[in-house]
DNA sequence: ATGATGCTTCGGTCGCGGGGAAAATGTGCG
DNA sequence: CGCACATTTTCCCCGCGACCGAAGCATCAT
């Protein structure tokens, strides 16, 4: 017979996010970076030992990957779907507990990335221009790219050969701070770097510790707003 | 100052659902059902003692609702956005823990509920169906009915007007056993509600205790097979 | 009233797991 | 080779919380 006590599939996946040190260290990977045992001890507040605990746990529990590297280890989330449940389980959080007052429209809204894609405002008004415009056509399961919408992702520098190669080339991720979805899937993934490498994006400083969006806040710079109104007639607020 | 070690949003909402005890009522709530304090104490395997503890966690930490009636309290889940947590969660769980070799075809991917709409086989054939067929269009957010979409859906019984109601009215919620989106929102609900009080589908007896899909498995009755066949042109394997 | 049922509150036990200190391992570098 | 640094391992402490039994309240039945 099977132990009737055991914790089941859910409540151990559960409990990996369960504790505040492990929360701290999963939402910060949601920046899409990998980070090491150390810069992960000092995000969690936590001494290294205990922080190298954690994360064996993360590990074996199948959210991260970990990759030797020297004398350093790079950990990240595991996947899409480890990164979809954050996203989620963050949003409800969020609306449950209404962190300080909260400034909604300045910190939570604000353009971010998940994981490998773009989120936020800017994720969510791209999503709304790309399927409105007809450049992304819907597909079961997805989208797929029109010719013209091929042409102008394109010319942004997004290398939708590499998009492609992903398991799903375009799919929708819900946003839980705008409500509505954003683009996830290779293509996601291909535009937020291709963008960030470009320079039309750049990585913001999380402000403080408790931060939920830590390492995740992104920006259009000067050059990205003038490449984003030429090339795909959006204008990032 | 704010204390450095609180536990955050994140891992307090997930904490909730770290507990085996509590992770079996919760999943049993995907049902949709509204179930007794006694019911869940015997579902989740303690006395009913310890299963009042655990449910004034979940309602104190907003994830169930409670209904007082008479000498029963009703419990249910609070909101779509916990069943789309638990109902994420427990794809990511089930995919890193492959509970026994996982008869996937026959058990997970079964039709079932999720929370108050179809899932598994039956919820994302009928997604095809109906987007296939034009019969539901994309509008940002979501999806809306067409003239002829209405009158078919109509046809088998379901309140349209009812489905207005919701916040909103059709939007794709993501399974996790077919991998492609299923029909949520308030359409969705009316769909389920209409066909199983119509007869057209049954709620199937869970076998046993440690069943992840408790309560919420269904089944197309021969009736529903050939109205769905003959309303909506959809054969349901 | 009296009892039965459903549920909650209280009190107490106990084990799991998070915490840090110190030592061990492993890797790069001069 | 020997030192410095990143990380893990081992060990122990300690508190939180899950559990049950018993008692306390409600509600419904006779």
């Amino acid at each position: 017979m099977t132990d009737p006590t055991a914790p089941g599939p859910l409540a151990a996946t559960a409990a990996l996010m369960a504790d505040p040190a492990r929360a701290r260290m999963l939402t910060a990977m949601m920046s899409g970076e990998a980070l090491t045992a150390g810069e992960l001890a000092r995000i969690a507040g936590v001494v290294p030992a205990t922080a190298s605990g954690h994360l064996a746990r993360l590990a074996e529990g199948g959210l991260i990957v970990v990759h030797a590297q020297g004398r350093h280890r790079y950990h990240r989330l595991a996947s899409e779907e480890v990164a979809a449940v954050i996203e989620t389980l963050g949003g409800l959080a969020a609306r449950i507990a209404p962190p300080r007052p909260w400034k909604h429209g300045e910190t939570a809204r604000q353009s971010r990335l998940c994981w490998n894609h773009l989120a936020g405002r800017l994720g969510v008004t791209l999503h709304q221009r790309l399927t409105g415009a007809g450049w992304l056509t819907p597909v079961p399961g997805g989208w797929a790219a029109s010719a013209e919408g091929r042409e102008r992702l394109a010319a942004t520098g997004v290398d939708l050969d590499e998009a492609m190669t992903a398991k799903r080339f375009a799919c929708d991720c819900m946003d839980w701070s705008e409500r509505r979805p954003h683009l996830a899937g290779g293509l996601g993934r291909e535009i937020a770097t291709a963008w960030l490498t470009r320079g039309w994006l750049r990585r913001l400083p999380g402000n403080g510790e408790g931060d939920v969006l830590a390492r995740r806040r992104i920006a259009v710079t000067p050059e990205g707003a003038r490449g984003l109104h030429e090339g795909l007639g959006l204008d990032a607020a």
